[in-house]
RNA sequence: GUGGCUAUAGCUCAGUUGGCAGAGCAUCUGGUUGUGGUCCAGAGGGUCGUGGGUUCAAAUCCCACUAGCCACCCCA
């Protein structure tokens, strides 16, 4: 590596081939959001730290990055955006008209150590609706995030959403007697479930408290590939049932929007999170080989816990580092060539000047339009125009002085043919755009 | 934050028991004035991640640091 200086661990540079690649992901969930009623919002990106502790506990602190500014305030560069969003919603919850139905594209940091498609550092595209008790908002949410796989052409053999329900999994280990206090200890057991060995499994549900009794319902409840099978597994009790159900209304909404492909129950998903209520569920590659793809659920309490009204809210985020690798190891991302519509080419002694003018012409008409800075043969023009990608090349020539004409060839096929120069704008803005590969 | 592996040209990588820094691709220049994308010729480009140490001599051996990958922790 030449030169003093590295990228600071876990950072990015974007080089213009990676700056294509993250607008094609931005882009895409920009306009997936709004076809999906989603407006956008961008909150602040310092934040006062105790806005993080009051959500996640002072354990956060070491997980992100914060600073105490000169006037002695303790601040942190948002590691996620759900506590603003949440901050901004409290401010205006009076005025907002309901479902509040906002999306974001933060940029957010997080001092983890960085491994493959985790940084330091990452674009988070946030989907969130904010006032309404009803599944439809969850199943709203993810039909949001499989439109986007559809987007990205990942079809269902591509990627997935795994379902589950946090107020299932309570109502779950109430049913098999497993006391409310123990929860908060058993549920990352739970979400262990599938990461490691049955022998470590079962050490780790002991020492969380559970019987051996228990610990086996458990296991086969979110073994259960069914809803059926697994609620069979459970006392019949009146919270098992309410789950149940909602969990099946999600399902059978995501049904009728068509989006039943790309949506399969999995009681292993649990999420880390502790203030999760209600649905949830992960976005993940087909093979498992990469980290989460997205996550989200719903979150009842979080408003209230930042100093607003009890308010019911559901999301999902997905970064970008994660899809990146994704759509490049399936070979689903296009080709990013710089656009250029057509290649002006000056033929001759003095023809530059006019070559200049077509291309300022062409650009004002919305073309992009390039040209050679050096004034070379025709053939290495020819060439340059080739390796910009351009559709077109246009001659500017003696045919001009002679006959007011230029020669627009196409490069696809190498067919060419005279336009006068009055009508050549109209002539390339009817044609395709573009590359000519 | 902890441990393991790794670091040579813009990219992918060779470089033997320590003995003159290399290839392919890419880039640039030329092949003399109107036809490219697969042609020829030439050139530039590296304090071998950074800093120390051992040695007559270090890309090569040793130490520390930095970064990347992997496994933990965590996963908002």
């Amino acid at each position: 590596m030449a030169g003093s200086f590295q990228t600071v661990k876990g950072f990015r540079d974007f080089y213009p081939e990676q700056m294509a690649l993250r607008n094609y992901l931005v882009d895409a969930w920009r306009r997936v959001s709004i076809r999906n009623g989603f407006v956008e919002y961008e909150a602040a990106m310092l934040e006062y730290l105790d806005l993080f502790r009051v959500k996640s506990g002072e354990g956060i602190v070491s997980e992100l990055f914060s600073l105490v500014d000169r006037g002695g305030r303790e601040l942190a560069i948002a590691p996620e955006i759900t506590p603003s969003l949440a901050r901004m919603i409290n401010a205006r919850i009076g005025g907002l008209p309901r479902p509040i139905k906002w999306f974001s594209i933060p940029h957010v940091c997080r001092a983890e150590n960085p491994q493959k498609g985790r940084g330091r550092e990452f674009y988070q595209w946030n989907v969130d609706v904010v006032g309404s008790d009803e599944v439809l908002a969850d199943a709203e949410c993810i039909f949001t995030l499989v439109d986007l796989l559809a987007e990205l052409n990942l079809s269902p053999a591509d990627a997935a959403v795994f379902l589950s329900s946090r107020s299932l999994l309570a109502a779950a280990l109430a049913s098999v007697g497993v006391a409310n206090e123990k929860h908060e200890a058993v549920l990352p057991v739970l979400d262990k479930r599938d990461k490691v060995p049955p022998e470590a499994f079962e050490e780790m549900a002991l020492k969380a408290g559970l019987e051996a009794a228990q610990i086996d319902r458990l296991r086969r409840f979110q073994d259960s590939t069914t809803l059926a099978e697994a609620i069979g597994y459970l006392e019949p009790t009146d919270a098992v049932a309410t789950a149940r159900a909602a969990l099946e209304e999600v399902l059978k909404l995501l049904g009728a929007m068509g989006a039943g492909d790309y949506v399969k129950l999995d009681l292993h998903v649990v999420r880390g999170l502790a203030y999760y209520t209600g649905v949830v569920y992960e976005a993940f590659d087909s093979g498992r080989a990469l980290r989460a793809l997205a996550g989200g659920g719903r979150y009842d309490n979080l408003l209230e816990l930042l100093g607003g009204p009890k308010i019911g809210a559901t999301g999902f985020g997905m970064g970008d580092i994660v899809l990146g690798i994704l759509l490049a190891e399936k070979g689903k991302l296009p080709d990013f060539a710089e656009r250029c519509d057509c290649f002006i080419i000056d033929a001759g002694e003095g023809m530059f000047d006019d070559a200049l003018a077509i291309v300022a012409e062409l650009r004002r008409a919305g073309l992009a339009a390039g040209f050679s800075y050096k004034r070379q043969a025709l053939g290495k023009q020819l060439r340059a125009a080739g390796q910009k990608g351009a559709a077109i090349a246009v001659i500017v020539g003696q045919e001009l002085r002679d006959r007011g004409e230029v020669v627009v060839k196409d490069m696809a096929t190498g067919e060419q043919a005279p336009v006068a120069r009055a009508e050549l704008a109209r002539e390339l803005q009817s044609r395709p755009r573009g590359l000519a590969r």
